[in-house]
DNA sequence: ATTTTATGTCAGCCTTGTTGACTATCCAAG
DNA sequence: CTTGGATAGTCAACAAGGCTGACATAAAAT
């Protein structure tokens, strides 16, 4: 089924325009669609014992990448409201998922690190999304691993990927 | 940035096993995430002017793409209760963006076509969608596309799979 | 000293999940 | 033919997690 329209299409090796009909977008949204049902559910799972949402997972995950991060910069990434972010991550702090230490330069900032607890639960989710990556990326291929990255690149928003690498150059940066 | 990592794994055309690395599965992890987020922006905004969500965008969709589908056929599609379901789908009959008629073999179904005030938003919402789809697709080519969609193809739950692509087959044999 | 910034909190609303109880219809066994 | 079970859909009430708005506090910046 995948690749009947693709083969349908003239030229695959692209110096023209791609051929996109509808149809071919819409399958491709489609496909969004299920895979992410695909990418959040196994997670999804292990969250309910924990009466967590995804809310929850997207702290956890975003606080491993980024140990010590400030909770502006996890409103920058999550694009979420301060109101919004602060009740999931209120609880994540008194379930002793997350330690929130005041910040040493700037006092007001209060930086993020998973304890042991939570680096423990990130852990757990974390392998289970990888393992189903890790199993469709083996399936699928070294090539379109690397078209399935450069596709989804292109469809983030602009102003989000910035927001994204310029908070990765600044850790680098330390 | 996204040919970094691809372009350090070894064997580049896969006879070997793909080196892949936490990294990497991470990276593609955050890539879905970031790229969902761009992927619903654009109707989300259209959306917002009706007082509708998400869900009311998904059965829009799916009708559109399988007139005359049973409430039945979009649970199984949707993967949410009926209940969530029909409150999403009763304030669209109501809106008169969708048509409920009874079914005509089996009395208790109830076979769902949009109308066309249904039509008409359908299409402002995958005209969005499709614009930015289409233009990740232009921008990253034709291999990359094909490789995308295998990707997605793996990520999907098997089960679901089957059951959407029996709904399609249903379809073909009327 | 005043203003701005970073964070936290309260209240209240909306969408969209959930479960449980209910109605209408179909079908099959007695 | 009727009755009982399965199926399709509806209604009601609740919870998670988005949202806005208002406000408090502490620290930094001016």
């Amino acid at each position: 089924m995948q690749n009947r329209n693709i083969a349908a299409a003239p030229s695959y090796r692209g110096e023209q325009l791609l051929f996109l009909t509808d149809e071919q977008l819409r399958q491709g949204i489609e496909l969004m669609f299920f895979a992410y049902r695909g990418f959040t559910a196994d997670p999804d799972r292990i969250l309910e014992d924990y009466g967590y949402g995804r809310a929850h997972h997207r702290c956890l995950h975003f606080v491993n990448r980024h140990p010590g991060l400030t909770v502006n910069d996890l409103l920058d990434i999550l694009g979420v409201t301060k109101q919004s972010l602060n009740r999931v991550l209120r609880q994540l702090v008194n379930d002793d998922m997350i330690e929130s230490r005041v910040g040493q330069e700037d006092r007001r900032q209060r930086n993020l690190y998973l304890t042991e607890a939570g680096a423990t639960l990130e852990a757990s989710l974390s392998e289970q999304q990888r393992a189903r990556m890790r199993k469709a990326y083996m399936d699928a291929g070294p090539e379109a691993v690397h078209g399935f990255r450069t596709v989804l690149e292109k469809m983030i928003d602009p102003e989000l990927r910035h927001r994204v690498l310029s908070l990765m150059e600044r850790e680098n940066g330390r």
